[in-house]
DNA sequence: CGATAGGTTGACTTCAATCAAACGACGTGG
DNA sequence: CCACGTCGTTTGATTGAAGTCAACCTATCG
């Protein structure tokens, strides 16, 4: 089960949502549930860039994940939100009534290890991240995102993607500073592993960013 | 949805796990299944603890849970573990074909939706978990990591609890060092907060481990 | 006993954070 | 058209928290 679906439609054992859902839009930065909402809604990305956010009291920020057209999220049974959704710029999204869901799910086995396997695939992101988190240096996490972005956001294998996020988010994500994001992007400049061009980055040498501990680290 | 069910028996909707499974026992240190393995079956702890693992090609670990009497896990619809279960001191374990439990899910609804729950946890737990590696200190990580030891461990409020990891363990689940996790607990005894007898740690002062902000950092 | 595994402590290093400044792109209003 | 403010980014200098390296301690067990 591929983690993108097309942005347009949910494929498969999936189309049924369409019948449930109604579209809305969420501009640059706005809120699309905070944490602790109660968890009414669902919703899968049509356009744009979503991020999952978790702050703590003090104001220090962790984003969870960012989401791109076809992602699914908030489809969890929880009662409440367990982090908030803003979006990083203009988006649409399909928003599905959770109780409608979970009610069509009791019907439609299929649909129901449909959502099971959606569950599955955040959870397996998640576990991933906690290494990258837990365990990964700066370059490291940094040369991973890249590759995960270019992944993700062109099919096309030209090697440029345009980040819908700043550097401040991808510090967030990354659990390191602005300063330390920068400094990383430099240094796979210099080395020509990639090239910058504000949020424009090309991948010259995608190999460099699969193995960052080789001579990457200078 | 509380967390910890009983060791002996799952509670409510679940109860049909028991007449699937069967019962297996692993001990201490030996793997439970390793990450890649084909997820061919999901687990419940009886007594023990197990640490779900995962590796860097380095070396470098990341223990993801510890999972404790009660904990079900692996059930997440995934064709293969993405993570490694390896049995942190004799464990006693209740083992249900996962193909079956999804059997049983297409014919009840109730129970598909426990699952859909179940994985909702682990995903919570997953979530706020990234916000500890990415964000938090050391000291932090401690205190969170004792206090949910606390509340997990003993329902008794002596504030006295039996740690079945050990340093190294915990040093990998909080992205730290052992030496660095030596140093955080030492602190804490010498400001009165906690008693250690090795594995054994006795919580003195609980305010105390839930501002870590306050008084704790020197 | 000696060997081993796990834990603690100390000295020193290092990677990333912090503090600070400047730059570039962009949009608005004079 | 240009001046100005804002926002995001980049770079430099310095600090500091946690890592590394190393030694030693303490149980436990054959």
């Amino acid at each position: 089960m591929p983690r993108a679906l097309s942005g347009a439609s949910p494929a498969g054992a999936l189309a049924p949502l369409d019948h449930y859902g109604i579209t809305i839009c969420a501009s640059r930065n706005e809120e699309i549930f905070v944490e602790g909402d109660p968890a009414k809604y669902g919703y899968r990305l049509v356009s744009g860039c979503v991020r999952t956010v978790k702050l703590l009291e003090d104001g220090r920020r962790q984003v969870g994940e960012f989401l791109l057209p076809g992602d699914l999220f908030a489809l969890e049974s929880l009662a409440t939100h367990d982090f908030s959704a803003e979006a990083v710029v203009d988006s649409k999204l399909r928003r599905y009534s959770r109780a409608a869901l979970e009610e069509f799910a009791d019907h439609d086995p299929g649909f129901a290890r449909q959502l099971r396997e959606l569950v599955g695939d955040r959870l397996r992101t998640a576990r991933g991240r906690m290494v990258t988190l837990g365990r990964k240096t700066a370059a490291e996490r940094l040369a991973g995102f890249l590759l995960e972005m270019a992944d993700r956001l062109n099919a096309d294998a030209s090697g440029v993607l345009e980040l819908p996020m700043n550097r401040t988010d991808m510090a967030d994500h990354l659990g390191l500073t602005i300063e330390t994001v920068c400094r990383g992007l430099t240094e796979l400049r210099r080395h020509g592993t990639i090239a910058i061009d504000r949020a424009r980055i090309s991948i010259r040498d995608r190999p460099a960013l699969g193995a960052p501990g080789r001579d990457l680290l200078h």
